[in-house]
DNA sequence: AAAGAGCATTGATCTAAATCAATGCTTTTA
DNA sequence: TAAAAGCATTGATTTAGATCAATGCTCTTT
C-alpha cells in the first residue's frame, strides 16, 4: 500500500526499516473516486497527498468560472494546496480526482512532529520542495519565452505520461491556452 | 557587513552568538559594480548571493536576443541560478548588477557542509526555498488569470520598493510585456 | 438502447499585445 | 560640453491566440 511512497522516500534520504515504520505511524491511506474532491476551495489545506495510484489536478476558478488547472499529480507525485496548509488560510485552489486514485496522507501535524524530531525527513521535504521550486521556474520560463507550438512539444517531451492520461482540454488549460487553440497547434504539428 | 544576513537567518531560526560565529566562517563578501556580471550564461554557478545592499537580476536571453528578466533581488533577497548551483550543469541565466551592490556569497561546499552539520542550517535553506516556491506559484497562477493592467497594480502593491528603483522595461520584462505595451498600461490605469 | 454529457475539431470573427517606426527626453561616456 | 546611449512615449500596423458558434463522436448514465 505505501510502496510507491517510501520507495521515493528512499530514493532521497535512506531509511532503516525502524525509521520506515516510525514514519508509517503518522501517515494514512485514502481512497478517492473519480472526480471527487481532496479539497475545495475555501476549506482550509489539512494534508499533503502523495498519489500511490491514479491521477488528480489543482485548479483555480476565475470570476468567469473558467477553471485554471495549475498541477497534475499522477503517481510518485505529490499534491496539496502548500500555502493554505502551512498557513491555515483558506485555500484558492481545489484539488480532485482525474481517476479512481489512492493516496498517502501527511497531516499537517504529522508533517511537524516529523520536521521536529526526524532530521532525515526534513531532509526529503528540502528536495522535494527544491524540485517543485525548479520545476515551477522552468515552466514559468518556457511561459514567457516559447511560442504555444513550442510549450506544447517542450510539454509532450517533459510529461508523456500524462498527455496520454488527461484529456486534451485540461491540458490547454494547464498551458494557458484555449482548448481551440491547442487543436489548431496539434493540428499545425502533426501536419508537418 | 553581515548584519542584514544575520538578521535575515536570525528571523527564521534563532541562533545563538557562537552558532553566527561559525557559519560567518564559511561566508565571504563581495563588492560589484553596476553592470558587472556576478553569473554568465554557460558558466556554472559556483554561489548563492545574498543582497545587503544594492539591486541586482537574474535573466536569460532568448535565440533573438531579447532578455527575459525572470528575477529580482534587491536587499534582504538571495539571487542564484539554483538549478546550476546544485547540479554543476552550466547556467542558462545571467545575473548581474543594477546598482553598486555588496553581497555576502554562499559557495556550494560552503552550503554543503552547512547543510550536513547543522540542523538549523537545513531549516533555514528549508524555509527560504518554501517561500520562493509559493512566491512563483503565486506569479504563475497570475500571470495565466489576469489581465497586464491587473499584474501591473499587482506587481506594484506588491514591490513598490522594486518599481522606484528598476527602469520599467525592465518590469515589462519581468512581466513577460514589451515596454511599449507597459507604458500603454500606465497610461491607462493613470487615466482613470 | 436511448439520452445526454463531455470532448475534439473546424470555421468566422475579434482583440490584446507585439512589432515597426519615430520623437524627445535624460543620463553616460568620451 | 558634445556625442552617444539608454529610456519612455506615442502612432500605425500586424498577429497569435481568444471568443463565438456549430458539428460529430464517444463515453456515461439511465
Amino acid at each position: 500500500m505505501y510502496t510507491l511512497f517510501f520507495q521515493h522516500l528512499n530514493s532521497k534520504v535512506q531509511l532503516t526499516e525502524e525509521e520506515q515504520a516510525h514514519i508509517k505511524t503518522y501517515l494514512t491511506l485514502k481512497k478517492i473516486r473519480k472526480k471527487q474532491y481532496l479539497l475545495q476551495e475555501g476549506d482550509v489545506c489539512k494534508v499533503i497527498a502523495f498519489v500511490e495510484k491514479g491521477a488528480l489536478r489543482a485548479y483555480s476558478v476565475d470570476d468567469n468560472s473558467n477553471e485554471h488547472i495549475i498541477q497534475f499529480a499522477l503517481e510518485g507525485w505529490t499534491i496539496s494546496d502548500l500555502y493554505s496548509f502551512l498557513t491555515g488560510d483558506p485555500a484558492t485552489y481545489n484539488i480532485d480526482a482525474l481517476e479512481d486514485s489512492e493516496l498517502v496522507l501527511i497531516s499537517k501535524s504529522a508533517h511537524e512532529e516529523l520536521l521536529q524530531t526526524m532530521p532525515k525527513y526534513e531532509t526529503f521535504t528540502r528536495l522535494n520542495i527544491t524540485g517543485a521550486y525548479l520545476a515551477m521556474q522552468r515552466r514559468l520560463t518556457s511561459i514567457k519565452s516559447s511560442t504555444a507550438e513550442e510549450r506544447y512539444q517542450d510539454f509532450i517531451a517533459l510529461y508523456p505520461h500524462i498527455a496520454q492520461r488527461v484529456p486534451q482540454h485540461m491540458i490547454a488549460s494547464y498551458m494557458g491556452l484555449t482548448p481551440e487553440t491547442l487543436s489548431r497547434v496539434r493540428k499545425r504539428i502533426s501536419s508537418k
